[in-house]
DNA sequence: CATAATTAGATTGTACGCAATACAATTGCA
DNA sequence: TGCAATTGTATTGCGTACAATCTAATTATG
């Protein structure tokens, strides 16, 4: 009888689990600046790039495509997170760049990595290596 | 300038990226038996409780609500891979059993770890290693 | 033993995630 | 130049995720 096919033994089961313990988290703390998880990765690539990434870009950066970022994105123009133009240049492409409002929301967030870091349980030199090997495997998996 | 919400420096973005490449690699292996990821890590805890386990039980282990379960077990019922029994000694229990089909499905799922663990590129040690330094994190971050 | 509290699932509503498709703008090449 | 191929985004459909709410069954308590 093979067991090799235990949820325990999995790798991937692993880093589901982890996924969503992070996801639950975050929630609370993301809940105080009204935004969902993967609204949050949207708004560090934005704070990032201030003068506007185009939606290819943004999906090239957080491995999602236009059928999930299309809709996320309008929810976030909603609240007037963020804005949407086409680019004089292609107009294929839309630009997505900050509101003001947006902008300001980055002074909020500043606490988070800090407070997230302190949960994890973990010393500098452990996330340190943890965050290496993760590096690794990502190349290794990679696309 | 605060350069801590850098999407690049978050443990929280390789999980989210792993656990996304993860899918990935499964999807096409997984296709061949008809099964999505989250029916495949049902499948597996159902071929450890070959003698059935409740509704809420499977919730535990796969860190999952009824929201979520009840639909997806419909869809797995209706595939008759599963069935859904009450129990006779509390009828709120529903039990989840495999099916004659969805037994003979683990042969075909056998080769899967050991070809999802080459592609991952990680010695065993290493493999070893990571799998411990995750299972901390977990609890660490444990519910 | 009657009623309140708890428990197990199901349902509803909102938000991803992704494959497949559609479509308009742009580019490449005969 | 003219038309086919490519590119960037949007749309559709299906399958998770999860909070909130509902219902029925069971248990606890006076």
């Amino acid at each position: 009888m093979n067991n090799n096919l235990l949820l325990e033994k999995q790798l991937c089961f692993r880093l589901y689990s982890l996924n969503k313990l992070m996801c639950r988290l975050y929630a609370p703390v993301l809940k105080e600046l009204a935004l969902t998880y993967p609204q949050y990765l949207v708004m560090m690539v934005l704070w990032q790039y201030k003068a506007g990434i185009s939606v290819k870009d943004l999906g090239a950066k957080l491995d999602l495509d236009s059928g999930t970022l299309s809709p996320l994105l309008k929810r976030m123009e909603k609240q007037t997170l963020i804005k949407r133009e086409r680019d004089t240049k292609d107009e294929r492409v839309v630009l997505i760049k900050l509101t003001q409002k947006g902008i300001e929301l980055q002074q909020s967030a500043e606490h988070i990595p800090a407070k997230m870091f302190a949960v994890t349980g973990l010393s500098p030199e452990k996330l340190q290596a943890l965050n290496l090997t993760l590096d690794q495997l990502i190349d290794n998996l990679g696309d």
